[in-house]
DNA sequence: TCGATAGTCAAGTGTGCGCTTAAGTGTTTT
DNA sequence: AAAACACTTAAGCGCACACTTGACTATCGA
């Protein structure tokens, strides 16, 4: 199930410019974090930091080989987002079917389905 | 034409609580800026404040009727965004696209598309 | 084994942003 | 005209967050 806690995760660690490049480059394959680092003028402790983000955010994977960090992106990582966008989108379409709900249910109560 | 400037800004937008559930509530009509302050526990100068970012990020438009500001969620107003989460989602696809794109332009230039 | 490399950890700094209060503007009501 | 209303503007406050530095750990190559 996807949460709004997901959404603000992934919302908040895309907003920052520094991360959405690191995304994109982790677009084209898999890279360690080092080499993620050399395209900015920041420190590589910087990076990792964003790195953490990224990550607890599910945007990306991480795993450590021998000294090097591997980050890749995780597959399915931006769903939740792109499911709450979506929604978002297209609010027209919750009108009509809250128009089918009532056309099929006369007998019900005056709610009109607000919170 | 989309640019990563109107990504950011969105991304900005959307990255607060308060704002996404403006958006939410906009979703459902349009309101005037004093009735989407009710729920919230803050004032109506904060809300005037997350109005200006949600606008300027083109997500909502405004318009003024007499002594009201009533808001209304902009359509299309995500496009942006959506595209470019969509894009990120797939990155294979593109490697397709490029794929594609050499089979069928051998003679072309050696134009990988990139940024 | 020794030095270089790649990353990790902790503490500190500066700034942007969300929020507040207070005073001001234009509009509707009485 | 006067008062109530719905913003609007401006100044200021505090904290989260991006970034830094410096010390430390673990791995690799010679």
């Amino acid at each position: 199930m996807l949460k709004h806690q997901d959404v603000d995760a992934l919302l908040r660690a895309l907003a920052d410019p520094t991360r959405r490049a690191i995304v994109e480059r982790l677009g084209r394959s898999p890279a360690p974090a080092g080499e993620l680092a050399k395209p900015f003028d920041m420190s590589l402790a910087a990076i990792m930091q964003h790195l953490q983000v990224l990550e607890a955010s599910g945007v990306i994977a991480s795993e450590k080989v021998g000294r090097v960090r591997i980050c890749r992106l995780e597959p399915g990582g931006m769903d939740a987002l792109a499911l709450w966008l979506e929604e978002r989108r297209h609010p027209a379409e919750r009108k009509l079917d809250r128009l089918a709900a009532f056309l099929t249910e006369t007998d019900a109560t005056g709610d009109d389905g607000d919170d």
